[in-house]
DNA sequence: TATTTATACATAATTTGCTTATGCATTTAT
DNA sequence: ATAAATGCATAAGCAAATTATGTATAAATA
């Protein structure tokens, strides 16, 4: 990933937020998805992505399915209860991070 | 730091930024500022922060002052000319980043 | 007045979460 | 024919944290 630099810890929010989103999805697809939504800013890496999916799934927050494409396999990640569970308490952190960070933005409180 | 995760990589930011706005600040008295700024939500570990302000010191960004105050010394630190400059590229770089991510907040875009 | 908490610095060991590099195989575009 | 895109995966290395530890003074509190 990187162009702009990723800013580690994000990438697994982004990613269960984009399965909650589109429901199911296979590795490349997502690299190619988050390359979309962010106008080629982020370059979601095959490194970093396919372990992080690995864990999840075996955190039970993921559940796959193989699925015969021509004559490739694509492995197709959806989210479980738990999983979507997980993706809103990523999601609220991660807004409370965002609004914690607020003051560096605003101008000053003269 | 701790208590929403701290997503890696904005320690940087956020201490060259107060150090912007305050203009001269001790390690200490960065992570209280901080603390106040966030109104609890960040709290910066002293392992993660004076090795930072070793390393920006190290690259040209920051300068260093002694000062004794009663029986103990503090270590002051302010933004160089470089420092000021690297300030501002790595809001840029944040605000962008930050930009990408838009769309994870965003209602479905139908 | 003894003890804890706050102030103030620092470093080392460890963990986390990426990047970079590599490998393999199929499909599409040049 | 060859390169680029599609699709999976893992290993080595690095950077930026956490956690743990150490030292010392000052202030608050039991």
């Amino acid at each position: 990933m990187k162009k702009s630099t990723l800013y580690k810890g994000f990438l697994e929010p982004i990613v269960m937020k984009l399965l909650k989103e589109q429901g199911r999805m296979y590795g490349y697809q997502i690299t190619q998805e988050v390359k979309l939504l962010t106008k080629g800013e982020l370059q979601i890496t095959e490194g970093a992505l396919y372990p992080l999916l690995h864990r999840l799934e075996e955190e039970g927050m993921l559940d796959t399915e193989l699925k015969e494409v021509g004559n490739r396999i694509r492995k197709y990640y959806s989210l479980t209860a738990k999983g979507r569970k997980g993706t809103v308490q990523a999601m609220e952190e991660l807004q409370q991070f965002m609004g914690s960070l607020q003051w560096m933005f605003q101008p000053k409180i003269s």
